[in-house]
DNA sequence: ATGAAAGCGCTAACAC
DNA sequence: GTGTTAGCGCTTTCAT
């Protein structure tokens, strides 16, 4: 740690500009904020003088006249098996990267279940001024979206309301079409037996990703008796329903699954057998986790990207006044993409 | 996006709370910042007087008469091969919710280079009045912690300044000692011939390590000619490293890396010659990632949580003013563990 | 199109 | 130990 005190330059102020450009501070304000009333050759004189000065616009005193700070929370999730946290990791910087060339920022903060967060919620709110909110992992019964509607803070979720009607601004991904897509992928292979290794029933990310699978073995008029299971997320639970799988009398030839955590235990399990993962028998999972690419595994791919991208543009547009009717979608549903490696 | 404006009650200030408990503004201010020069008596009287209104403080308004902000700067680190990253991020979890616990916030910033890593300081410095920066990843010539030494701005690293005599504060951990345990561990399973995968000479991070085992070789007099490999990180790199370490006439039967991701790349070779890592040849990693966890791979971990805790102690014991002398130790090498799984 | 005045909520400096 | 005064740097009126 190095202490403060170097030799810095004295922080030029407004006035130290305005005083320079032979205008009021108010003008220079002007230039910087609303430049449409502001005449070009007075613009220009201002504009060499902030160069000049090296003036910059201090956040602190904005913030306390306007109540907009330019930060948008994100919470930083705890590694949990690390497997499926690195979604939510890539789209982080994705954010943080995006949200910087227009001008935000990003501020962290933890929480470990919904009432902590929503106290998060709270002090970030009153306390720093926070213009927006950005949440994953939407669940039915949410209470944070509840909360932050109530409370009238500008918010997006990274995951579609579940089991409600609701008018919020959310981007999330078709998980649906992402498994129907592995499964006409495996279909095309030749594969007419198809597992699914899904979570049990109730939440809306697993159950709808569930039904791709069953759509493309129903267009198909394949069998699916006794070729799903639901577990919790995890390995081991994972690699005990492919077992259970492969040891029916008539075990799939291919296996696609919810989550990349549910693939690597089936993979294990495979490996385990003395099977080699897409020869013997094929797998597919979900999420493309780093793993997955290390190991050749298959797996649908999130944008997440177009993600963070989507997701600020609906924030922005809501901060920073939407022109007009604001007739742009606030609800955005956008494709995975299936990643094909050896195991399928 | 829900928009602003819901139902708001009027947020109290400073001047509410003083009028309620009888006292002047100041003295609100001082039982929240100095109350060891209020009477008890009147601290008591404006604590119910908080409690009543529900009075927080205005972070903004602090922040300009203060100039400092109660933030400190991260850097987001981009997903790479998604591998080593993993230690960035549990990391980063643990500082923001250690700083949480000391009143600080987490801002995050991104950067692909020093020289943009330097220009997000300058912004995020005079802009934001950030408090202090939070490093990573310190290499040789490491231009960012000369820069913000020169300007004066408190900062701690994770990782020591190499080449370099500097007097900053940093947090880093010992993995000369942890490749030493490592390599000590196969010596105690019988293991001879004991190779070692690993950077390029130069690098601080990796000669470190490479000494570790060099010295744990030395120690039982072991034979390490031909034994060592010095590759870039990645998988490909670890697997071709592993190969031509098998293919030699006196092939190791055991091999530390300097990464998970060539250790990984090692891991893929043994299985695609159909041997079993472990049981035909040892392998350990460094850094203890997901996906090491999940393959059963032996890795050296570190200990993230402490070094998140240590970095905030430095940091904010320069900020909030160390009482004493500071006699305390600047400088932090803390010990990483070997997690020993089926690889080993 | 530009300027002057006021004040966002807080704390440092000083008086009492 | 407590109150008073002033001002951090900016933007929002409102007047010109």
């Amino acid at each position: 740690m190095s202490g403060r005190g170097g030799g810095e330059a004295a922080r030029p102020s407004l006035e130290t500009v305005a005083e320079r450009a032979g205008v009021s501070r108010q003008t220079v304000s002007n230039v910087l904020n609303s430049p449409q009333l502001v005449r070009p050759e007075t613009i220009a004189r201002v504009r060499a003088a902030i160069e000049e000065t090296g003036y910059r616009p201090h956040r602190a005193a904005r913030t306390l006249r306007t109540r907009r700070s330019h930060l948008i929370a994100a919470r930083m999730h705890a590694p949990v098996d690390g497997i499926n946290g690195a979604v939510l990791d890539s789209f982080l910087h994705a954010l943080t990267s995006r949200a910087e060339q227009r001008d935000y920022r990003v501020l962290l903060y933890t929480a470990e279940d919904d009432a902590q967060e929503i106290a998060a919620y709270d002090e970030l709110l009153s306390d720093f001024d926070l213009d927006a909110f950005v949440l994953a992992n939407t669940h039915r019964n949410d209470a944070r979206t509840t909360w932050l509607a109530e409370h009238g803070a500008p918010f997006v979720t990274f995951g579609r309301p579940w089991g409600v009607e609701a008018s919020h601004g959310w981007v999330d991904v078709d998980g649906a079409a992402g498994v129907y897509d592995a499964t006409r992928h495996l279909i095309r292979r030749g594969h007419r037996r198809i597992a699914f290794v899904g979570w049990p029933e109730g939440s809306g990310v697993g159950d709808d990703r569930r039904s791709g699978w069953r759509s493309a073995c129903a267009e198909e008029n394949l069998d699916v008796s006794g070729l799903t299971r639901s577990v919790e997320d995890s390995l081991a639970t994972g690699r005990a329903a492919g077992a259970e799988l492969l040891n029916a009398s008539c075990a799939p030839t291919a296996i696609v699954c919810v989550s990349d955590s549910l693939a690597l235990g089936v993979w294990t399990e495979i490996t385990a057998r003395g099977l080699t993962p897409g020869a013997d028998v094929a797998v597919i999972g979900f999420d493309d986790t780093p793993t997955a690419a290390v190991i050749g595994m298959s797996s649908v791919a999130q944008p997440v990207g177009d993600i963070a991208e989507a997701s600020l543009d609906l924030l922005t547009q809501a901060l920073d006044g939407a022109p007009g009717g604001s007739a742009a979608a606030k609800q955005l549903l956008l494709p995975p993409s299936l990643v094909v490696r050896a195991s399928s």
